[in-house]
Parts: C-alpha cells; sequence; structure tokens
DNA sequence: TTGAAAGCGCTAACAG
DNA sequence: CTGTTAGCGCTTTCAA
C-alpha cells in the first residue's frame, strides 16, 4: 500500500540506489534519470520510512525527555522551548511523564533508549551512586536539568544557592525579622533527588544565622496548618519564602481564603517565576528561573554532544529577582 | 557495542530465532535452553532495538500528538493525559506543536506518519476540503479534538453550542441585560479552524436573541480597550462572556489593574474551566470541559481504530458549569 | 552514471 | 524443540 523505493524502482526501470541517489539529493545521478524518477515520486506520492531510514542509519533524530509532570507550569514551559527548538534542528521529541516514581523513571529511560532515541534531556528524582552509574552505561549523551545529580553529568541550571541568598537578603532589606522557609518534605527529598530545595535551604540557612534572623523551616504537606499557627504565634511580621512557586501559590489562595492581606499582613516570595503569575494578584515577588533558555541550551548541547562535539559540562545560566507586592 | 539477538545467539550456540523465543517468551523451545539464553542475555545486558521490531512488525507502539501550545494550560492538561493513558497500554507519545501555522500543521503530520506512528491524535488549525482529504488519505488512524473539521472524521469534544447556551442563560439568570461575547478575532477564524468558537458564538447568539437581551461581539485582540469604552458607555451592569478561560484571565487582571470589581461592577464568565483558576480570585464562573477524559478517551478510541475496532465515530463528552463569584 | 549486494536487528514462516 | 531463510525499507559500498 505505501509506497516504497523498490515500487519507483520497477516503474522507472532503475535500481533501489539509483532512486535513492534521486530522491536524497546525491551526487552521481544523470539529470534526467533524476528527473524522471522525482516525477514518478511525487505523482505516486512517495513518502520516505524513517523507521526503516532510522535502523539502517543507526540515528533516529529523535530526542527523549523525561519529566515528571507537565501540569507543572515550570515543566510546560520547560517541554515547549525544548520542542521549539528541537524542531529547529529536524530532531522530534518523545516525552514521558515519570511522577516522580524513581523506578518509573528508570524504566521510562531503557524504553526511550531501546526506541533509540539520539540523546536524553532529563530532569531525574532519582538519585545516588547506582542511578549515577545507570546513567552513565546508558549508550546514548544525556544533559541533566534542574536537579544536578553528579558532577560528573552535563548539566544546566542556575546557580540555586546564590539566587536563594540573593532572595534571603531581599526579604531582610524590606525588614521582616522573621522567615519561614517552606518545601517539600525532608522524607521525601531523602528518596527522591532534591538537589534544588537543599540548594535554597542551603543558601536560606546560611544567609539568616549569618545576619542573625530568626526563621523556621515548614518541610511538610500541612504547611498551611503551620503557617497559620505561625501567624497567631509570632507577634512580629512574618515572610514566607516558598522554595517553588507552586507552594507560594497554594499558600496566597489559603491566606486569601482567610482574608490575611498579602504584602501587608505577611510577606511572600516564591521561586521559578512562573508564566502563571501574570494573573495573580497581588503580583509575587520570585526569582526568575530562565527555563525557556535552559530548554534550548539543553537542546543544542545534547546535540553537540550526539555530533560528538564538546560541551561545557555545567553551564549556570542567568536568573533575576521578581520584584512583586508580596513582600 | 549493543547486544543483539545475535551476538546471544554466537555464545549459545543457538541460531538468532531460539534466541527470539527465550527472549520474547514464545512458546516451542526447552525450558533448559531457555534459561541459558536467558543468563547470558541478562549478564550481557540485552536490551531489543525497538527500531528494528518496528520496522519488522510494521507497529511502533507509539502515537503521534499534535497541538499547537502546550503552554496553553487546556492543552498541558490534554497532552498529560494523553501521555499517562497511551503508557498504560505501552505505547510512547510523539508530540508537536504548530504554533497555529497551518503549513507547519501539514508538514508535522507528515513527519509523524513518515516516523510510522500507528495513530494520530490532532486539535487541527487547519480546515476545509482539502486538509480533510489530506487527512483521509493519510495510511494510519486519527482523531480529531476540539475543533470538528468534518464528521467523517472521528472526534471527540462537548456539545459547545449547548454549553454556550447553558452559560448565557445562567448569565441572565443572574440579571445581566447587557452581555458581551469575548472570541477571537474573525480574521483569523476565517483561515483557521475555529468551529468550538464558532458554536460558542452561535449558542450564545440564538439564547441572547431569543430573549431579547442586548448584547455586542468583541473579535478582536483589542477586547481590553473595547470593554474599557463599553463600561464608560453603557448605564446598566455587563456581563463579558469569554470564550475562553485565557480570555478571561487576561481581562481580570486588566480590571483588576484600574480597580474594577470584578462580581460586582461587571460579570465575567469564562470557558473551560483550566485549573489555574483555583489560584484566581475572585472565583471565575466558567464551563468546566473535561479535557483529562477527552484525553483519556481519544487514546482508548485511537488505540481501538489500530486495532481494527468500531467506535463511535462522534463522542460528546459531559460538561457542566462551575459558579465562582465572578458573576 | 548506474546496478548489485550486503547489512541495520528483529520477526515469522517453514522445515527439519 | 530448533535452525534456516526471507523479509521490513532504507543506506552504503563496491563493481561495472
Amino acid at each position: 500500500m505505501r509506497v516504497t523505493l523498490q515500487d519507483i524502482a520497477d516503474i522507472c526501470g532503475v535500481s533501489r540506489g539509483t532512486v535513492d541517489r534521486a530522491i536524497n539529493n546525491k551526487p552521481r545521478i544523470h539529470p534526467e534519470t533524476k528527473q524522471r524518477i522525482l516525477k514518478v515520486a511525487k505523482e505516486l506520492g512517495y513518502r520516505p520510512d524513517l523507521v526503516a531510514r532510522s535502523l539502517a542509519m543507526g540515528k533516529t533524530m529523535s530526542l527523549g525527555i523525561v519529566v515528571f509532570d507537565i501540569l507543572n507550569r515550570y515543566f510546560a514551559q520547560l517541554v515547549n522551548s525544548i520542542e521549539n527548538e528541537a524542531k529547529k534542528h529536524g530532531y522530534f521529541v518523545n516525552i514521558t511523564l515519570q511522577e516522580k516514581d524513581p523506578e518509573m523513571e528508570i524504566r521510562l529511560i531503557n524504553e526511550l533508549v531501546d526506541r533509540r532515541v539520539d540523546g536524553l534531556i532529563l530532569c531525574p528524582v532519582s538519585k545516588g551512586k547506582d542511578f549515577v552509574n545507570f546513567l552513565k552505561k546508558l549508550p546514548v549523551p544525556k544533559i541533566i536539568i534542574g536537579n544536578m545529580i553528579s558532577p560528573d553529568l552535563p548539566f544546566i541550571g542556575i546557580n540555586e544557592y546564590q539566587a536563594s541568598i540573593d532572595a534571603t537578603e531581599m526579604i531582610i532589606s524590606k525588614g521582616y525579622k522573621y522567615i519561614a522557609f517552606v518545601c517539600p518534605p525532608l522524607a521525601d527529598r531523602n528518596k527522591e533527588n532534591s538537589y534544588s530545595h537543599d540548594e535554597r535551604l542551603r543558601g536560606f540557612l546560611d544567609t539568616v544565622r549569618q545576619k542573625d534572623i530568626k526563621y523556621t523551616i515548614i518541610d511538610h504537606w500541612k504547611y498551611c496548618e503551620a503557617i497559620d499557627e505561625l501567624l497567631s504565634a509570632r507577634k512580629e511580621k512574618i515572610a514566607l519564602f516558598c522554595s517553588g512557586d507552586i507552594y507560594a501559590l497554594e499558600i496566597m489562595k489559603h491566606l486569601k481564603n482567610k482574608g490575611i492581606k498579602i504584602g501587608e499582613d505577611i510577606g511572600i516570595m516564591g521561586f521559578d517565576g512562573i508564566d502563571t503569575l501574570q494573573y495573580i494578584s497581588p503580583k509575587l515577588s520570585s526569582i526568575y528561573n530562565p527555563v525557556e533558555d535552559i530548554g534550548k541550551k539543553a537542546v543544542e548541547n545534547i546535540i553537540n554532544l550526539i555530533e560528538g562535539k564538546d560541551i561545557d559540562n555545567h553551564t549556570l545560566m542567568d536568573y533575576h529577582i521578581i520584584e512583586g507586592n508580596s513582600l
């Protein structure tokens, strides 16, 4: 049913090789036969079988992407920019979501490799020596985004530690004397890769301790309740530094429902600068995480690796503070 | 470098066929040889080459998805649910974004077919007879989501017309005497497929005309300015019915900046019920568009088609009105 | 300039 | 139960 090179060859009375030369613009073919072949190919609506080509060439022109959740705005933006950049270079994108399940993550990576993607872009949740070894052994190049898991694996991200210091200093500069740092549960962080959150926490702690600011760490899922308690327990005006805008948005929703005025009764700082924020009032202060640039850079780097070129093993992109009205 | 069936066959002193039987759990093989082969395969870390398998079997176990923009929350939710469901059935997902460019759309669909995806799930922007013919001629099954383009092509969506009637009646029931319908420019709608918006508009018009309600249609990109004018020109309290939550969010942002109280000074109704709304105050009234169910159903249907089974050509899913505080 | 043939790694049909 | 063989559709090398 589908037209193959052989079909065209039969009709034109030439060999498959010649048809190949005509169709793929290869040299060493007589212009006239070429025209004849192209004409027939067009009439028959010939389309190449990219699976067969991949097998023959050992190259699929596709990238495997593993992220955990495209509903997370950060990853939606990331995937969007990866897809756009990949397309420009003629690559297609195989996306899989691993739902924060380390076993599933490994399974999915394996299957992408089985499908012979030419390169992998990963935002891993797994961590540890075994996982790093697993990745290193894979027969395809890979780029890690966001959660660094090993200095040996090519990485793209921002300086989370410094960004967190900058954010904390900015909060302090607004006069807050008590800051709560909100982040995912430590229990999860032991199993999962939480490099970003760890670095942010470290930056926070180093700053508040050095500046002698009172603080607490809220690292469990009942953070809204914890904040309520905090509000009734502390007299001074407090600020919340959320390790991710998603937390900040949930908290803002909660506080608004209670009639608490954000920016007046309490200060909030986010992290990531996701674009949903444009619709939120008051405007949330946050850290702009250049996710589009990161996606683009990841594609550039992975293609360089695929082509055997050298890249910087660690690339840190520029971030900056977004001043909103929430502090 | 990569281990093949032949490598294992050589080591075990059997033929490729036998190794195949062992590895793929096929019958007619002696348990002992099977064990021996499996052991070697494991030691060598054998992994199947899915490209080769695809070529041999004429099946890639992958679905091609074409949407225009994963940054649009509606499509992020859709893609998420498609990916999850596909994974359950052992299918992988090739996603491409066409940026509302009809030519690009055709190019991308063609390339997905060249890559031998087993089925396509499309949210087309193109329309017209040529495009429908193009789709019909494709040698793979396909499902259309959202924008119906032909009664002959399998479609999944909601009854946009009826939903719009329900929404309009609900607005009217709140006492509004003047309603503005906000939707994308007509100019774009002539070229692009705007089935959803057209149906919503039709439902709106049929209702306001029948109930003798004053109305206007704002179908250009300067809708915020248009609304400002409307607000100063009309004395009665007006409602805006936005054909898409995205418009509603932009408008709410604009109005909030001007200090206009939504739900009090003006009424707003959205469409789609995207999940960003949970963070927005006041809560936007909207129409819940069951995008997750649609994605799931699309995968089920496309797999049925791939397997040669029959499906309902048109599937309408349940929607419902979300009552917020914006009316 | 063109043809023939081998091979990519796997599946499947047919013998033995 | 196992081996052999012929593809799948394309690329690539070597002859002619």
